[in-house]
DNA sequence: CTTGACCTTCACATCAATGTCAGACATCGA
DNA sequence: TCGATGTCTGACATTGATGTGAAGGTCAAG
Protein backbone atom coordinates (compact mmCIF):
# COMPACT_ATOMS: atom_id res chain seq x y z
CA UNK A 1 0.00 0.00 0.00
CA UNK A 2 1.13 3.75 -0.06
CA UNK A 3 1.73 6.12 2.26
CA UNK A 4 -2.05 7.67 2.34
CA UNK A 5 -3.07 4.23 2.91
CA UNK A 6 -1.20 3.49 5.83
CA UNK A 7 -1.47 6.62 7.61
CA UNK A 8 -5.68 6.23 7.37
CA UNK A 9 -5.26 2.54 8.71
CA UNK A 10 -2.81 3.48 11.73
CA UNK A 11 -4.23 6.96 12.24
CA UNK A 12 -0.06 8.52 11.71
CA UNK A 13 0.08 11.68 9.74
CA UNK A 14 1.94 11.02 6.44
CA UNK A 15 4.77 13.13 7.63
CA UNK A 16 5.66 11.04 10.78
CA UNK A 17 5.54 7.97 8.50
CA UNK A 18 8.13 9.50 6.52
CA UNK A 19 10.23 10.80 9.73
CA UNK A 20 10.27 6.86 11.25
CA UNK A 21 11.65 5.80 7.68
CA UNK A 22 14.46 8.57 8.20
CA UNK A 23 15.04 7.20 11.69
CA UNK A 24 15.46 3.72 10.35
CA UNK A 25 12.14 2.56 11.65
CA UNK A 26 10.44 1.67 8.61
CA UNK A 27 12.08 0.69 5.60
CA UNK A 28 9.12 0.49 2.75
CA UNK A 29 10.03 -0.85 -1.22
CA UNK A 30 9.60 2.21 -3.59
CA UNK A 31 7.89 1.63 -6.79
CA UNK A 32 8.94 2.54 -10.03
CA UNK A 33 7.59 6.33 -9.55
CA UNK A 34 9.56 6.45 -6.49
CA UNK A 35 6.25 6.68 -4.47
CA UNK A 36 7.09 4.16 -1.33
CA UNK A 37 5.29 1.00 -1.38
CA UNK A 38 4.50 -0.56 2.41
CA UNK A 39 3.52 -4.18 2.65
CA UNK A 40 0.60 -4.96 5.04
CA UNK A 41 2.77 -6.17 8.44
CA UNK A 42 3.68 -2.55 8.45
CA UNK A 43 0.62 -1.33 9.88
CA UNK A 44 0.98 -3.43 12.73
CA UNK A 45 5.11 -1.75 12.74
CA UNK A 46 3.59 1.31 12.82
CA UNK A 47 1.44 0.96 15.95
CA UNK A 48 4.46 -0.44 17.69
CA UNK A 49 6.36 2.32 17.12
CA UNK A 50 4.00 4.21 18.03
CA UNK A 51 3.02 2.29 21.36
CA UNK A 52 6.49 2.18 22.51
CA UNK A 53 7.19 6.54 21.67
CA UNK A 54 4.31 6.95 23.45
CA UNK A 55 5.23 5.45 26.45
CA UNK A 56 8.50 7.62 26.50
CA UNK A 57 11.13 5.82 23.91
CA UNK A 58 13.16 7.33 21.73
CA UNK A 59 12.93 6.43 18.35
CA UNK A 60 16.87 5.63 18.57
CA UNK A 61 15.86 2.94 21.52
CA UNK A 62 13.05 1.74 19.45
CA UNK A 63 15.68 1.02 16.25
CA UNK A 64 17.15 -1.34 19.02
CA UNK A 65 14.22 -3.35 19.91
CA UNK A 66 13.31 -3.95 16.10
CA UNK A 67 14.70 -7.18 15.94
CA UNK A 68 12.24 -8.26 18.53
CA UNK A 69 8.90 -6.99 17.01
CA UNK A 70 9.43 -9.15 14.68
CA UNK A 71 6.62 -9.91 12.36
CA UNK A 72 10.00 -9.39 9.45
CA UNK A 73 10.24 -12.90 7.88
CA UNK A 74 14.17 -13.14 9.15
CA UNK A 75 15.06 -14.05 12.70
CA UNK A 76 18.23 -11.77 12.96
CA UNK A 77 20.49 -14.02 15.03
CA UNK A 78 23.60 -11.84 13.64
CA UNK A 79 22.10 -9.46 16.74
CA UNK A 80 23.62 -12.37 19.09
CA UNK A 81 26.52 -10.18 19.99
CA UNK A 82 27.50 -9.63 23.96
CA UNK A 83 27.31 -5.60 23.09
CA UNK A 84 24.04 -5.90 21.73
CA UNK A 85 22.15 -8.20 24.40
CA UNK A 86 23.93 -6.15 26.79
CA UNK A 87 22.03 -3.06 25.30
CA UNK A 88 18.97 -4.96 24.66
CA UNK A 89 19.46 -6.44 28.90
CA UNK A 90 19.57 -2.74 30.07
CA UNK A 91 16.98 -1.88 28.21
CA UNK A 92 14.16 -4.30 29.61
CA UNK A 93 15.36 -3.51 32.66
CA UNK A 94 14.73 0.24 32.21
CA UNK A 95 11.62 -0.91 30.84
CA UNK A 96 10.75 -3.31 34.13
CA UNK A 97 11.41 -0.24 36.00
CA UNK A 98 9.19 1.96 34.14
CA UNK A 99 6.25 -0.42 34.62
CA UNK A 100 6.66 -0.55 38.64
CA UNK A 101 6.39 3.40 38.43
CA UNK A 102 3.29 2.90 36.20
CA UNK A 103 1.86 0.60 38.72
CA UNK A 104 2.48 2.77 41.61
CA UNK A 105 0.91 5.87 40.62
CA UNK A 106 -1.73 3.84 38.88
CA UNK A 107 -2.60 2.30 41.73
CA UNK A 108 -1.92 5.90 43.93
CA UNK A 109 -4.92 7.40 41.42
CA UNK A 110 -7.04 4.68 41.24
CA UNK A 111 -7.06 5.30 45.42
CA UNK A 112 -7.34 9.00 45.07
CA UNK A 113 -10.15 8.70 42.62
CA UNK A 114 -12.12 6.07 44.79
CA UNK A 115 -11.41 8.29 48.08
CA UNK A 116 -12.30 11.37 46.13
CA UNK A 117 -15.64 9.64 44.01
CA UNK A 118 -17.66 9.98 47.48
CA UNK A 119 -17.65 14.45 47.11
CA UNK A 120 -18.14 14.83 43.61
CA UNK A 121 -20.56 17.01 43.06
CA UNK A 122 -22.52 18.83 40.01
CA UNK A 123 -21.16 22.32 38.88
CA UNK A 124 -24.32 24.05 40.57
CA UNK A 125 -23.54 22.33 44.25
CA UNK A 126 -20.79 23.52 44.74
CA UNK A 127 -19.69 24.79 47.46
CA UNK A 128 -16.33 26.53 49.00
CA UNK A 129 -13.92 23.24 50.20
CA UNK A 130 -13.89 23.32 53.55
CA UNK A 131 -17.65 22.44 54.24
CA UNK A 132 -17.03 19.29 51.76
CA UNK A 133 -13.90 18.45 54.15
CA UNK A 134 -15.51 18.72 57.39
CA UNK A 135 -18.22 15.98 55.67
CA UNK A 136 -15.68 13.13 56.22
CA UNK A 137 -12.19 11.28 55.39
CA UNK A 138 -10.16 10.97 58.28
CA UNK A 139 -8.26 9.20 56.37
CA UNK A 140 -4.52 10.08 55.97
CA UNK A 141 -3.12 11.16 52.50
CA UNK A 142 -0.56 8.90 53.21
CA UNK A 143 -1.07 7.57 49.15
CA UNK A 144 2.86 6.84 47.95
CA UNK A 145 4.22 7.53 44.88
CA UNK A 146 6.98 6.85 43.37
CA UNK A 147 9.85 7.13 41.54
CA UNK A 148 12.74 6.46 39.48
CA UNK A 149 16.43 6.05 39.99
CA UNK A 150 17.71 10.09 38.70
CA UNK A 151 18.52 9.22 35.31
CA UNK B 1 17.28 23.09 52.26
CA UNK B 2 18.10 25.23 49.42
CA UNK B 3 17.99 24.19 45.68
CA UNK B 4 21.75 22.88 46.08
CA UNK B 5 21.20 19.78 48.55
CA UNK B 6 17.58 19.21 46.90
CA UNK B 7 19.56 18.87 43.72
CA UNK B 8 22.46 16.89 45.43
CA UNK B 9 19.78 14.83 47.14
CA UNK B 10 17.52 14.18 44.03
CA UNK B 11 20.14 14.07 41.28
CA UNK B 12 18.08 16.94 39.77
CA UNK B 13 20.00 19.54 38.22
CA UNK B 14 19.08 22.94 39.90
CA UNK B 15 17.57 24.25 35.99
CA UNK B 16 14.81 21.68 36.46
CA UNK B 17 14.07 22.33 39.90
CA UNK B 18 13.41 26.14 38.62
CA UNK B 19 11.88 24.78 35.78
CA UNK B 20 9.53 22.40 37.28
CA UNK B 21 9.05 25.14 40.06
CA UNK B 22 7.80 27.10 36.37
CA UNK B 23 5.46 24.92 35.48
CA UNK B 24 3.80 25.10 38.69
CA UNK B 25 4.61 21.47 39.91
CA UNK B 26 6.60 23.12 43.05
CA UNK B 27 6.41 25.45 44.97
CA UNK B 28 8.90 26.20 47.40
CA UNK B 29 8.77 28.80 50.35
CA UNK B 30 11.59 31.76 49.90
CA UNK B 31 14.25 33.15 52.39
CA UNK B 32 14.62 36.79 53.07
CA UNK B 33 17.15 36.94 50.77
CA UNK B 34 15.19 35.35 48.04
CA UNK B 35 16.45 31.91 48.01
CA UNK B 36 14.59 28.99 47.79
CA UNK B 37 14.11 27.03 50.64
CA UNK B 38 12.06 23.26 50.31
CA UNK B 39 10.89 21.08 52.85
CA UNK B 40 11.94 17.95 53.33
CA UNK B 41 8.65 16.18 51.86
CA UNK B 42 9.72 17.81 48.41
CA UNK B 43 13.13 15.04 48.16
CA UNK B 44 10.08 12.44 46.82
CA UNK B 45 8.44 14.58 45.38
CA UNK B 46 10.91 15.75 42.79
CA UNK B 47 11.62 12.01 42.43
CA UNK B 48 8.09 11.36 41.69
CA UNK B 49 7.89 14.07 38.87
CA UNK B 50 11.16 12.81 37.57
CA UNK B 51 9.58 9.07 37.23
CA UNK B 52 6.18 10.08 35.66
CA UNK B 53 8.23 12.55 33.61
CA UNK B 54 10.44 9.37 32.51
CA UNK B 55 7.39 7.27 31.37
CA UNK B 56 5.90 9.93 29.24
CA UNK B 57 4.09 12.18 30.99
CA UNK B 58 3.99 15.86 30.68
CA UNK B 59 4.76 18.71 32.97
CA UNK B 60 0.94 19.71 32.59
CA UNK B 61 -0.58 16.52 33.20
CA UNK B 62 1.90 15.69 35.95
CA UNK B 63 0.29 19.31 37.47
CA UNK B 64 -3.17 17.62 37.73
CA UNK B 65 -2.36 14.59 39.79
CA UNK B 66 -0.15 16.30 42.29
CA UNK B 67 -3.24 16.07 44.30
CA UNK B 68 -2.66 12.37 44.62
CA UNK B 69 1.01 12.53 45.49
CA UNK B 70 -0.32 13.90 48.47
CA UNK B 71 2.44 13.90 51.35
CA UNK B 72 1.24 17.77 51.55
CA UNK B 73 -1.03 17.87 54.45
CA UNK B 74 -4.16 19.08 52.42
CA UNK B 75 -6.45 16.52 51.31
CA UNK B 76 -7.62 18.67 48.14
CA UNK B 77 -11.42 17.69 47.88
CA UNK B 78 -11.55 21.08 46.23
CA UNK B 79 -10.56 18.84 43.28
CA UNK B 80 -13.82 16.82 43.74
CA UNK B 81 -15.43 17.79 40.48
CA UNK B 82 -16.79 16.32 37.73
CA UNK B 83 -14.25 17.72 34.94
CA UNK B 84 -11.19 16.82 37.43
CA UNK B 85 -12.24 14.10 38.35
CA UNK B 86 -13.24 12.96 34.19
CA UNK B 87 -9.68 14.30 33.35
CA UNK B 88 -8.10 11.93 36.36
CA UNK B 89 -10.13 8.82 34.72
CA UNK B 90 -9.36 9.66 31.11
CA UNK B 91 -5.62 9.61 32.54
CA UNK B 92 -5.86 6.67 34.72
CA UNK B 93 -7.22 4.83 31.31
CA UNK B 94 -4.16 6.26 29.53
CA UNK B 95 -1.70 5.01 31.98
CA UNK B 96 -3.40 1.27 31.63
CA UNK B 97 -2.77 1.21 28.15
CA UNK B 98 0.81 2.52 28.63
CA UNK B 99 1.19 -0.67 31.42
CA UNK B 100 -0.28 -3.02 29.11
CA UNK B 101 1.59 -2.00 26.29
CA UNK B 102 4.80 -2.25 28.20
CA UNK B 103 4.09 -5.39 29.69
CA UNK B 104 3.25 -6.74 26.10
CA UNK B 105 7.05 -4.97 24.94
CA UNK B 106 8.52 -6.33 28.59
CA UNK B 107 7.35 -10.17 27.58
CA UNK B 108 8.57 -10.00 23.88
CA UNK B 109 11.77 -8.65 24.82
CA UNK B 110 12.59 -10.90 27.27
CA UNK B 111 11.24 -13.80 25.01
CA UNK B 112 13.67 -12.64 22.19
CA UNK B 113 16.60 -12.51 24.59
CA UNK B 114 15.82 -15.94 25.73
CA UNK B 115 15.76 -17.38 22.43
CA UNK B 116 18.87 -15.40 21.12
CA UNK B 117 21.28 -15.82 24.25
CA UNK B 118 22.51 -19.74 23.25
CA UNK B 119 23.60 -17.94 20.15
CA UNK B 120 25.92 -15.55 22.18
CA UNK B 121 29.09 -15.25 21.00
CA UNK B 122 32.41 -13.92 22.27
CA UNK B 123 34.00 -11.28 19.89
CA UNK B 124 36.65 -12.91 18.64
CA UNK B 125 34.06 -16.24 18.01
CA UNK B 126 32.29 -13.42 15.31
CA UNK B 127 30.74 -15.94 11.95
CA UNK B 128 29.26 -14.56 9.76
CA UNK B 129 25.37 -14.47 11.06
CA UNK B 130 24.45 -17.24 7.80
CA UNK B 131 26.42 -19.70 9.72
CA UNK B 132 24.74 -18.94 13.22
CA UNK B 133 21.66 -19.43 11.39
CA UNK B 134 21.74 -22.48 9.98
CA UNK B 135 22.50 -24.04 13.39
CA UNK B 136 18.70 -24.00 15.03
CA UNK B 137 15.72 -22.16 15.70
CA UNK B 138 13.18 -23.18 14.02
CA UNK B 139 10.20 -21.73 15.50
CA UNK B 140 8.58 -19.03 13.72
CA UNK B 141 9.66 -15.50 14.88
CA UNK B 142 5.88 -14.92 16.34
CA UNK B 143 6.51 -12.33 19.12
CA UNK B 144 3.60 -9.82 18.77
CA UNK B 145 4.04 -7.08 20.52
CA UNK B 146 1.46 -3.69 20.67
CA UNK B 147 0.51 -0.95 20.02
CA UNK B 148 -1.73 1.40 21.46
CA UNK B 149 -4.74 3.21 19.86
CA UNK B 150 -4.08 5.89 17.62
CA UNK B 151 -3.49 9.58 19.33
C1' DC C 1 38.06 42.37 52.92
C1' DT C 2 38.44 38.96 49.66
C1' DT C 3 37.65 34.52 47.80
C1' DG C 4 34.79 30.75 46.59
C1' DA C 5 30.59 28.44 46.85
C1' DC C 6 25.95 29.18 46.40
C1' DC C 7 22.07 31.70 44.99
C1' DT C 8 19.18 34.90 41.81
C1' DT C 9 17.05 36.02 36.96
C1' DC C 10 17.25 36.14 32.04
C1' DA C 11 18.20 34.40 27.75
C1' DC C 12 19.81 31.65 24.19
C1' DA C 13 20.94 26.66 22.57
C1' DT C 14 19.72 21.83 21.75
C1' DC C 15 17.26 17.56 20.79
C1' DA C 16 13.37 14.65 19.57
C1' DA C 17 8.90 14.54 17.87
C1' DT C 18 5.84 16.96 15.17
C1' DG C 19 3.40 20.58 12.25
C1' DT C 20 3.28 23.03 8.04
C1' DC C 21 4.22 24.87 3.70
C1' DA C 22 6.12 25.16 -1.08
C1' DG C 23 7.16 23.50 -5.60
C1' DA C 24 7.14 19.66 -8.61
C1' DC C 25 5.70 15.30 -10.47
C1' DA C 26 2.15 11.19 -10.70
C1' DT C 27 -2.32 9.23 -11.06
C1' DC C 28 -7.05 9.01 -11.82
C1' DG C 29 -11.75 10.25 -12.93
C1' DA C 30 -14.91 13.36 -15.64
C1' DT D 1 -7.10 17.07 -21.49
C1' DC D 2 -8.16 19.19 -17.07
C1' DG D 3 -8.59 19.30 -12.37
C1' DA D 4 -8.48 17.07 -8.02
C1' DT D 5 -5.94 14.35 -5.20
C1' DG D 6 -1.78 11.94 -3.80
C1' DT D 7 3.05 11.79 -3.59
C1' DC D 8 7.84 13.40 -3.62
C1' DT D 9 11.75 16.29 -1.35
C1' DG D 10 13.23 19.93 1.40
C1' DA D 11 13.07 23.49 4.59
C1' DC D 12 11.52 26.11 8.32
C1' DA D 13 8.49 26.46 12.81
C1' DT D 14 7.11 24.76 17.22
C1' DT D 15 6.77 22.42 21.68
C1' DG D 16 8.54 20.23 25.88
C1' DA D 17 12.33 18.94 28.47
C1' DT D 18 16.71 20.14 29.09
C1' DG D 19 21.72 22.28 28.86
C1' DT D 20 24.55 26.34 29.46
C1' DG D 21 26.25 30.77 30.29
C1' DA D 22 26.19 35.69 31.66
C1' DA D 23 25.83 39.22 35.19
C1' DG D 24 25.08 39.99 39.60
C1' DG D 25 23.67 39.35 44.89
C1' DT D 26 24.63 36.47 49.48
C1' DC D 27 27.31 34.38 52.75
C1' DA D 28 30.72 31.88 55.43
C1' DA D 29 35.61 31.03 56.11
C1' DG D 30 40.40 32.54 55.80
Amino acid sequence: MRIGELSRRTGTPTRLLRYYEEQGLLTPERAENGYREYGEHLVDRVLQIRGLLEVGFTTRIIKEFLPCLGNAPEIHLHNAYPDKIALLETELARLEDRIRILEKNRDAIADYLERIRPFAQRPEDRVPARAAMSAGTASPPNTGLLSSSPR
